[in-house]
Order: C-alpha cells, then sequence, then structure tokens
DNA sequence: GTAAACTGCTTCCGAAAATGCAGCAGTCGA
DNA sequence: TCGACTGCTGCATTTTCGGAAGCAGTTTAC
C-alpha cells in the first residue's frame, strides 16, 4: 500500500544494515532511499539509524519504530482479510512457524484437509526450532506457531496446549522391539540418536538423563528426525520422537514404544500466536481447527 | 506524520460525512479530497464509504479500517512517546476521560502531583458519563478512563477497581444529620436530588429502590453534582454521592453519611484501557500513579 | 602505503504525482 | 422551479520525488 511504503523501506534498511542494499532489493537507486529515510526521521523528530562505517544499524528508538511498522503491517493485513471475508470471498493467507515434528504428518493433513473447504487460502511454513519460532511471532513473519516446549510462554497468547509422551523409535527386529512396555535407561543400553541442542525433545531428554547415573551418549547427533527414522533401521539404535511425529499405525518397518512420564517428562505442544494480536480471518479459522484436532488427539497415537 | 495524511484525511470525512465538508477542515480542495479516496479505495480493494445523496457514511468495511486507522495513531503517538522518554525528556500527552464525581478533587489533586514530577507532560480531561467513556477508549480519544459502573469491562483491560460506598448529602442543620447512621428509607422521606439517568449513582439508586416499597421521587432531576451540593443547601433535601467526589474534611456547610451496603450497592470504580494496548510513558506512568492512590484509598473517605 | 571497494550523503535536472480551479450531473427541500 | 447541497471530473499548475553522477570518509587487500 501506498502510505506504507516509506515503512516498508525502513524495514528493508533494518534487515539489510545498508542503505545501498535495501536500495537495491527494493529496486530503487540510493539517493532516494537516503533522503526517504533523512526525511522520516526529520518528521519523526530522532534520527532512528546509527550511521556505521560499513552501514547502518537500528539505534533504540529504531527499535521501537520497527516494532510498529510491522504491528501496524500486520493490523493492515487482518483489516484487509476481514473485509474479503464480508465481503463473501474466503481468501487470505496462513503463516505458521512449527517444529520439525509437526511437519511430516500433522501440518500436511490439516492444511489440505483446511483447503478443501477455504482454496482461496495459501500457506507458508517455516519449520523453525523453539527459540527462532518465538522470534517469528514476535516479529510478525509467522501468526502462529506449533511447537514443542515454547521457552518464554508469558510473552505469547497461548492458544492450545497438549502433552505428548516421548516415544522411543527402533526397527521391528530391533532386540528391544520383543518388550511390551520400555524404560529410558533400556534404551540408552542401545546406541542412539539424540537430537540437536535447540530442539524440544532433546531439553526432555537432557533434563532426564541429568539424575540418571547412565547419560547420553552422543555418538550420533542430528537435527533431522527424517535422519534419525532412516538411521534406526541401518544400525540397531533407538531414536525418540513424539508421536505426533510419528505415523504410528501404518509404518511397517519402525516400531515404536511410549516412555512413562516417570522416566522422561511429556512434551508440552502448544499453539501461540503474539500476544494481545488479532489474527486475520483465514489464520483464526486455521488455528481453531488445529485446537480443536489437537485437544481430541491429545496424548494419543497421532 | 507524512504518511498518515490519508489516514487522517479518511477520519477526517468519516467525522464530517461530507467529502466537501473534511475537505474545508483540512485546508485542501474537495476535488484533490475526493481523489484521495478514490485512489485509496482502489488499492485498499474495496470501497470503504457509501455514496449517498447528503454526504457520503463509512460502509462496513471502512468501519473496520477506520478501527485500525485509529489504532496506528494511538500507537504511533506512544512510540514516539516512549522514544522522547528514553532521549531523556520526559513529555507526552495524558487523555482521560472520567465521571463527574472524578473531576473536583481526586483528578485535579493527582494531575497536579503528576505534574511536579513530570512539567512536560499535558493532559486532556473528559467529563463523561459511563457510556461515553467506554466509546472515548474504544475509538482511541482517551488513552484512559476512570468511571463508576462501567457496563463493558470485558472489553477493557481493568487497571484497578474498587468500591466505594454511597454517601447521602446534606446540609449541616438537615434534620437526618443529627442521627449518626442514617438508612436509605430515611432519605426517602425527605425531597431528594436524583442524578439523571446514565450517571452510574443513579443505576446504583435504581437497583436499590427497585425492591423497596418505598420510591424514588423524581421531583428534582440533575445531570450535575454541583448543582446537588448546591441545592441541598437551600431545600432541606437529601443528595447522594461517592465520597471521592466529596470534600467531607473540609466542607462545613454539608454533612455526609454512609449508607449501609444492605441497603444500597457499593458503587465500583474502574481504570479501564483499551484492550491489549500498550500506553504511552506519560499515560502509563499516570496511571499507576492512580492506581497506588486508589487502591490505598480503596472505600476510604476520599 | 596505496588503490580499490565499500559506506552514507549531496547536487542537479527531468519526470511523475498531487493540487487547485472551474464546471458537470444528480438529489433534496422550500 | 430554484437554489443549495452532494460527489465527481478535465485541465493547467505546482510540488514532490526519483535517477545519475559525484564527494568525502572508512575499511580491506595487495
Amino acid at each position: 500500500m501506498k502510505h506504507l511504503t516509506t515503512l516498508s523501506l525502513i524495514e528493508a534498511v533494518a534487515k539489510a544494515r545498508s542503505i545501498r542494499k535495501a536500495a537495491e532489493d527494493m529496486n530503487i537507486t540510493s539517493s532516494a532511499l537516503n533522503r526517504r529515510i533523512q526525511r522520516f526521521e526529520e518528521e519523526f523528530g530522532a534520527p532512528i539509524f546509527e550511521r556505521l562505517p560499513r552501514g547502518v544499524r537500528l539505534n533504540p528508538a529504531g527499535e521501537l519504530l520497527i516494532q510498529h511498522i510491522r504491528a501496524q503491517m500486520a493490523d493492515l493485513e487482518r483489516v484487509r482479510s476481514q473485509v474479503a471475508d464480508l465481503s463473501g470471498l474466503r481468501r487470505g493467507h496462513v503463516s505458521i512457524a512449527c517444529s520439525q515434528a509437526i511437519q511430516p504428518y500433522f501440518m500436511p493433513r490439516h492444511i489440505a484437509a483446511y483447503r478443501t473447504e477455504h482454496p482461496g487460502v495459501t500457506f507458508s511454513v517455516h519449520v523453525r526450532d523453539r527459540d527462532s519460532a518465538e522470534d517469528d511471532l514476535r516479529s510478525f513473519q509467522s501468526d502462529l506457531a506449533l511447537v514443542f516446549e515454547p521457552r518464554h510462554l508469558e510473552e505469547f497468547d497461548v492458544i492450545v496446549s497438549v502433552e505428548q509422551p516421548v516415544y522411543a523409535v527402533m526397527a521391528v527386529d530391533h532386540p528391544l522391539a520383543k518388550k511390551e512396555t520400555l524404560r529410558l535407561r533400556d534404551c540408552l543400553e542401545f546406541p542412539h540418536v539424540v537430537p540437536s541442542r535447540h530442539i524440544g525433545i532433546r531439553y526432555l531428554l537432557d533434563l532426564a538423563t541429568g539424575r540418571m547415573t547412565k547419560k547420553l551418549s552422543h555418538t550420533i547427533e542430528a537435527d533431522s528426525f527424517e535422519f534419525m527414522r532412516h538411521y534406526v533401521q541401518n544400525e540397531k539404535a533407538v531414536g525418540f520422537q513424539f508421536p505426533i511425529g510419528l505415523n504410528i499405525a501404518n509404518d511397517t518397518r519402525l516400531a515404536f514404544r511410549p516412555l512413562p512420564r516417570r522416566d522422561i517428562a511429556f512434551g508440552h505442544l502448544a499453539l501461540l500466536q503474539a500476544k494481545g494480536r488479532t489474527l486475520s480471518v483465514a489464520s483464526a479459522r486455521f488455528a481453531n481447527q488445529l485446537a480443536l484436532a489437537l485437544s481430541e488427539e491429545g496424548l494419543g497415537v497421532g
């Protein structure tokens, strides 16, 4: 929108940390961009960028402003979505950040389901660890976040929150697969695939093993559950994952065993949005659908 | 600010309900204003005004938009106030809507106290009944509202809420002034000054007398407590007011007696702000001061 | 050490956009 | 029917904005 050009230019400069680079990105000359910023700072009453030898950087006033700019843009999008909604046509865009576990089965299924009802709605899905997902919400890059073990719950509005046990994952012919119920220490007897730091399930593993004599062996560390799923079919190793990230009912090559709560805490899966923000119609509806599905699946098998 | 001109023009048109009138108010020609609006509607993707024979009116999309516009402007003000704050100088503006009872003693005292510490801060005080005070908050015309018996508490953030008993107010030589404790029905035996509808205390009186055989006599109805205070000195009548609106300690011409809770409910005095909004530094600080004072004075004698 | 490669910023000039003026068609009330 | 109001539209003018080129300063590379 026209009246937001200066604001989006400022955002581009903040991101590029350079007026010239941002000018290229936005397809104008650096001189024009430079003057726009000077004009804005003048009528704003204070500089918003620090001028450094190698470029520019937001000063504290700029940090405050950029937050306002992002909020303003996101809110205008919300208004447009509501207007489109009341004129009958259901269109819009939903941007969601989610943990890795959500992305193979849960998210595709629900996006597809939603789109059969509202084909005009587009989606962007960002796989993020819990920290970057929260950053996405704060900067309005994502409307929603569905993450395990969020860190700063108080900074966001929690739409819904459910618990899931940690499952041990192994090949069907793995020795442990013979046992009906597994303990965490059983798993640690075998080689195991440990998720990287920043991944929610790793946090739970560290907590659980912190008070055990038997420790995690970090021989195989991976930031991809995809990798883990395939690895345990090659070596006789054990992996860990939440049921929502597994295809328990249909997977014939892998065995799955829930670990008891007294061994390792259940994972908290929360659907979040930026605090106090009004979501666009499409995002709000999709959030509802997810919330419903989550509270039904609950602890379930996924 | 430059990038908000179109938006404030739209707001002016919405308020004036006429493009030509708004153009005069904003010191441009109607043709220029007309084209600005057409251009905006085009890039917005939908008309925001209904064209009527006698002018224009916001359509539903426009209603959504104008709310966004007002929120943006208020939020930009907040940013500027925070920026001014971090550059050291404490300036800013506080706009507050309050019930009539607040305005003679409580509000002047606290504004004066605040301004001795922050002389750069300016104030605007709007005396409003509870409904219009809420409208003011919704349309961002006031940052804060301090009102008795607010109607739609759930639409706002309640910063603090205290209770106050209703006092009977009469001349010192009034027969009832001889009694140490008064009941509501005692007061109704005498002529009494009834506040107009829309005034919080009237709502409590109606509630209280609803279940009594003795009813209110509407011979003297006034929307001004100032009037009431003076009237009860002329005729031997009784008035009603909350202690916060009285100068109990120093007033030698009037007698004051609290009415018991079982006769008439205590008044709820609430300090409100628009839901989810971040107040400017000055407003937030002033709200803190009020909240502190209110929770200390509490039920007190004012 | 010096040259190249960056940076933000400024000047000049032409193009684009916004404005004001005058006038159009339509509606309403006296 | 007439005047007063409404929103809207060409046209000429003014204002603003953007692009090209160049300046001064700092960092990096050889």
